[in-house]
DNA sequence: TTGACGCGCAACCATATGGTTGCATATAAC
DNA sequence: GTTATATGCAACCATATGGTTGCGCGTCAA
C-alpha cells in the first residue's frame, strides 16, 4: 500500500469523533477490549468492536487475542503519516508565500 | 469554541480524500475558486463548492469574495490543533510504555 | 442594456456509515 | 459437564454524506 492511501485510510479513521476518543482510551490504558470499552460509553459492545476494527485496519491499533479476550494497543506509526501530511500542505502553502511576498516585493521595486 | 470540537471539524473535515486533495491544491495554487478547481476534476462546480465551504466551516481555508468570484487559500492554523491530538495521544501512548517498561523492571528485579 | 460568467441556494438521490439486535462460537470458571 | 464470559458475524435500520440538477442573483464586459 504507498503512502497515499495509508494517508487517507488513517484519516479517515480519525475523521469519526467516537474513534478519536477509542484512539485516546486505549492510549490512555495502554490497551483495552471491546467490552471494557463499552461500559463506560453509552454505546453497545459490538458498535465499540466494529470502530476498533476500523481503526486497526487503518493500522493505528494492534489487535492481541489473549485466551477468550481480544485486547487492542495503539501503534502510532501510521499517525506520523498524517502529520507528513499536514507538513507537506504547510511547505506548499508556506513557498506560496513566499512567492507572493516576493512578487510584491518586485511589484514595490518597479514602482 | 473549544480546542476539542475544533479538532473534531478538523479531522472530520480532513476524513474525506476529496476534501484533502482540494487542500492540497488551493495550498499549491495559493488560492483558488470553486470553478478553477473543478475544471480539473471529474465533479461538478457545486460539488466542489461545497466542499470548500465545508474546509471554510472547519477554519481550514479562507473565502473572500473579489468581484464575482470567490477565492478561497490556506489558513493553516487549525492544523496545528490536529498536530497537538496527535502529540497527545503519542504522548500518553509513551508514558504507558515508560510505566510497563518500569514495572517489567520491577518484576525483574523481584525476582 | 444585454448577454456571459461566477456563485449561492434548494431539492433530490444513491450510497456509506454508525449503531442495534440476534445468534453462534470459543474459552474460563465452578 | 454446565454456566458465565468475551468475541465474532450477519442482517437490519435510520441518518449522514457526497454528488447532481435546476434556478435565481450579482458582477463584469461588449
Amino acid at each position: 500500500m504507498d503512502a497515499g492511501s495509508r494517508v487517507d485510510r488513517v484519516f479517515a479513521a480519525l475523521g469519526d469523533p467516537g474513534r478519536r476518543s477509542l484512539v485516546e482510551a486505549v492510549a490512555e490504558r495502554g490497551s483495552a477490549t471491546a467490552t471494557e470499552l463499552a461500559a463506560e460509553l453509552p454505546v453497545t459492545r459490538q458498535a465499540v468492536a466494529k470502530q476498533l476494527g476500523a481503526l486497526a485496519d487503518a493500522g493505528l491499533l494492534q489487535a492481541t487475542r489473549a485466551g477468550r479476550e481480544t485486547r487492542y494497543s495503539v501503534t502510532p506509526a501510521p499517525l506520523e503519516d498524517a502529520v507528513d501530511w499536514i507538513v507537506s500542505v504547510g511547505a506548499a502553502w508556506d513557498e506560496r508565500l513566499v512567492a507572493l511576498r516576493r512578487s510584491l516585493a518586485r511589484a514595490t521595486d518597479a514602482r
